[in-house]
DNA sequence: TTTATTAATGTTGATTTTACACTTACTAAA
DNA sequence: TTTAGTAAGTGTAAAATCAACATTAATAAA
């Protein structure tokens, strides 16, 4: 039995992570300023190395944890860079993943830490190597699987308004949408409940609170629908 | 400056591509017998190792053109498999791409001298590692850029007929279509020239040939588009 | 010239999508 | 307590799209 293939080049594996959050401003991604070299001072889209005993799906959760103290997030793989020089220190292909996490959950402290900080999508910084590529693929994928599975609501806290669901998919389409249309869509998927509560931020009438119907969600995200906006 | 990231681990990177041909017995793919360990004879998907200088989107091109001959084919990254163990000799990560071809014209002394294959993808053998879920990976993001994009045009020969355009379209989507409902479908796209010319093969009446109107073609490929069958 | 075979073609009813504006419920200020 | 102001909540009709369906046309072989 073999125990290697000789002949064949080793590289360096690493993830990136287009992390997505959505709050009163809009949709943002949260981004790091480098503290080490090279690009030391610029801004990047949070990463790490691949280990060993590790699965990418893992090594993801690994790193988004580490900046964020976030547990059970919703993540995707999106795609493989492999670019010569992308990383001029040593040749590395980096795997990216996309994350979808509600803005008001994360750990401020640990986001300070590592001198993180919310862009909005469209007055974000340049960023190093390929990782401005890497944001418009997540940004690209995001409305597709919007529009194909409800997972929007991971971006959202777990009462929420039909406005903040209506404003949240204005973002991620990044058009306007008529409100008594997107209602009614989103009524007929049957995966909201409708609270007795109400937000009063907002209006002197207030708002009825929605969370999610679990199960319906659950057959939704599994069974592919269409969801046209 | 640094010249290189030492506490990270390296690891070999693979890619197996997912090899798409369509005939008048409908979809098939391109399956080779290993002739080297582990898991020699068994059947696999072609691949290959990474190169140092080499970018992935090369190194599937080489890969397929290694094993039949074939140039400017379409090629789409699809997935980074990762299972610690997926391979028994050593740590290798696979990215996964798949490429539609004209089943017709591919090199047929090549593809004996590897010992490769084509199958129906309802009786394809079962395949090492995680192939097998490469394959229904594949097939699933086949179906879903088939209906966004006419990308399956990639697997006829240059002239074909309405009839092979319907046939390669339920062998995509495993449905039966409605053929009146198919051809205006189709015909409301506008990217297909009719041409004088009939194909006689399959009828008395003889069926008309198309080709595809590549200035179309390349606008519809630029702008997703829709196409529900 | 008849027969057999597949190609080509349009219409209608059902469903879905889009566009669009007024009333309701409530709070705060007068 | 009345009034004014604000966003929430709600339905309909026209347009577009989709789905179901059957007959005629062209040709080669007998």
């Amino acid at each position: 039995m073999l125990n290697s293939y000789s002949s064949a080049d080793k590289v360096l594996l690493a993830v990136d992570c287009i992390i997505f959050g959505f709050d009163h401003q809009g949709l943002k991604i949260l981004l790091i300023k480098r503290d080490f070299e090279p690009e030391r001072g610029k801004w990047s889209l949070i990463g790490g190395f691949l280990k060993r005993d590790e699965i990418l799906d893992d090594a993801a959760i690994r790193i988004l944890n580490t900046y964020t103290g976030l547990h059970d997030i919703y993540m995707e793989q999106l795609h493989a860079y492999s670019e010569i020089d992308r990383d001029p220190v040593d040749r590395t292909i980096s795997v990216s993943y996309y994350a979808l996490i509600n803005i008001e959950n994360h750990n401020e402290e640990m986001i300070k830490n590592y001198h993180a900080e919310w862009f909005s999508i469209a007055d974000a910084p340049n960023l190093i190597f390929d990782h401005n590529e890497m944001v418009q693929h997540a940004i690209r994928r995001l409305r597709y699987r919007t529009s194909i599975k409800p997972i929007g609501f991971e971006l959202l806290p777990e009462k929420f308004t039909m406005r903040q669901l209506l404003e949240l998919y204005e973002a991620i389409l990044s058009k306007e949408l008529d409100k008594r249309n997107f209602i009614s869509k989103i009524n007929s998927l049957e995966i909201l409940n409708k609270l007795d509560e109400k937000d009063m931020q907002s209006s002197r009438k207030g708002s009825y609170l929605y969370t999610f119907n679990k199960e319906k969600y659950e057959e939704k995200l599994l069974n592919d629908f269409v969801l046209n906006l």
